[in-house]
DNA sequence: ATGGCTTCTCGTAGAAGA
């Protein structure tokens, strides 16, 4: 099987090509979405299921909003963080073919100086408190999405120009070790990889031409899976296409 | 050059993204 992760930036301007990434590619089981950016009252169900998915969904206007889309029954759906009280729809679980599989839009933060930053952060101390419990309940679990933080520098493509900022301050990457420190494992770290991959790039400046990008869309996994992972890739032929996402899918290959 | 581009909205300019 195989679990992915997008952030589609707006599903309804992306729906087409996501239906079409996974009819070309039919061993993903589970897809995480990020950034759906609609109300539950819009989201595509009947079209997401007469494609032959089985899907689950929390989203609002605007903003945020996730869902998993899934070859097979999406089972004990849970929305949101249920330690952290917050309108903002960025988490969704599933069980997908046994694997728990925890879909998350991780705050952005703007910039240290925002109010969004100390939220970015209360958010990821929220999810850790939440998750260690729920690693302890399923020991098959992968945290997939966009968490906003480049891990290192070779995760960014300028860290001069990045250093100390928003998605690789201090603060944010020691929240992704105290991920780590759960016992989960970057998928895309056991393998080796070409420099300077990464899974966003800037719409502006032709940041794709010039690979100007970040690495901040993971795919976590706790031991049991680490053990069948034989593969994680970001697949940037999405990034490719006309109106693309900025970000591209990330996609982790278990012997399952 | 602190912008660039893309998306959204009680919209047609401003906020937000990262």
């Amino acid at each position: 099987m195989q679990i992915a992760t997008w952030n589609v930036n707006s599903l309804k301007v992306r729906l087409p090509q996501v239906l079409e990434w996974l009819a070309a590619h039919p061993e993903i089981t589970v897809l995480a979405l990020q950034e759906t950016k609609m109300e539950d009252a819009v989201f595509p169900k009947a079209e997401i299921e007469a494609a032959g998915f089985h899907v689950a969904f929390a989203g609002q206007k605007t903003y945020n909003g996730v869902a998993l889309i899934a070859r097979a029954p999406i089972e004990q759906v849970q929305l949101n963080l249920p330690n952290f009280d917050d309108p903002q729809k960025r988490l969704i679980a599933g069980t997908v073919a046994g694997v728990r599989v925890v879909g998350a839009y991780m705050p952005n933060g703007q910039s240290l100086d925002s109010e969004k930053y100390p939220y970015k952060l209360s958010w990821l101390d929220a999810l850790l408190a939440w998750l260690e419990p729920e690693i302890a309940a399923h020991p098959k679990l992968a945290l997939v999405g966009d968490y906003n933080i480049a891990p290192e520098d070779r995760d960014v493509h300028d860290p001069k120009a990045w250093e100390g900022q928003v998605l690789v301050s201090p603060p944010e990457r020691e929240r992704f070790q105290k991920l780590l420190a759960l016992g989960l494992k970057d998928s895309f770290r056991l393998f080796e990889q070409a420099e300077k991959t990464f899974s966003w790039w800037d719409y502006r400046a032709a940041g794709f031409r010039r690979n100007a990008g970040l690495r901040i869309d993971h795919v976590l996994l706790t031991a049991p899976l680490v053990d069948v992972c034989t593969a994680c890739v970001v697949d940037r032929e999405p990034r490719k296409a006309e109106r693309p996402s900025d970000h591209a899918p990330v996609v982790a290959t278990l012997a399952l």
